[in-house]
DNA sequence: ACCCGATACATTGGCATGCGATGCATTGGA
DNA sequence: TCCAATGCATCGCATGCCAATGTATCGGGT
């Protein structure tokens, strides 16, 4: 235990919110923009460009599936979680637990060091 | 206010923690890792080939000054943070507070879909 | 009938970051 | 005498983020 944390959390932590959107309902892309920008009190913008090539990454390491539908004049492709991305989800969401306390515990030990701004605005 | 979160943060987060150990005394590289991996409880490896370039952006950027040390007989590149670094570094504090909400946010949701995982070990 | 913004997918190219590998030099202890 | 630790640095690769761009459909306003 207490293992090294994995940078790739740094690079790649809106996988881990993807996945957690993903897991409240699936989604198509689209509408995942969306979700994750709500769920973020609009602090989270998702570009189109980087979503789906996340989205197809996601999928070709099978954490989640895809599916089209065409019933509708709109084209869209469902992506949900599978098995294997829940387990991913937790796990990531425990090593960003683990990365965030270290942070804030340098954090804190800074505002030590440093005068608090005065808080206006 | 509740801008959108720069994506800066996620990328260059080492940066923040680099800033953070710094703002506690000025330091050299070599000691700059062995800080950050005890205020990290050996979580948070800064590695050579990470850290120095990463130094130098900062001193490129202002945030930080150098100066060598040839007094002893090892050749040291003391680095210190400067006005401006400090000034930057509780405003990437801030962003970084708002950040680590917005997931934990979405993680606490995602709680209430995915059944809490047996926690052994 | 027409236009245009929203919806919906996707790729491309540039840029930055993280890091393993590698290099060089010195110090100090076994 | 040798080797690990100290101390600096660069290079090249893999990867991620994102603006720009492309294509196509839908629906509402005029």
């Amino acid at each position: 235990m207490a293992d090294q944390i994995e940078s790739e959390l740094l690079r790649g932590s809106m996988d881990l919110m993807v996945l957690s959107v993903l897991a409240q309902s699936p989604k198509y892309g689209y509408l995942l923009q969306k979700a994750l920008s709500d769920n973020s009190q609009q602090q989270i913008k998702l570009s189109a460009g980087t979503m789906y090539p996340l989205l197809h990454r996601l999928e070709e390491a099978g954490l989640v599936s895809s599916r089209w539908d065409d019933s509708t004049g709109r084209r869209r492709k469902w992506y949900e979680l599978t098995a294997k991305g829940r387990k991913k989800l937790v796990k990531q969401a425990e090593l960003w637990q683990q990365y965030a306390n270290c942070i804030n515990r340098l954090l804190t030990e800074i505002k030590l060091v440093i005068p608090a701004p005065a808080t206006q605005s």
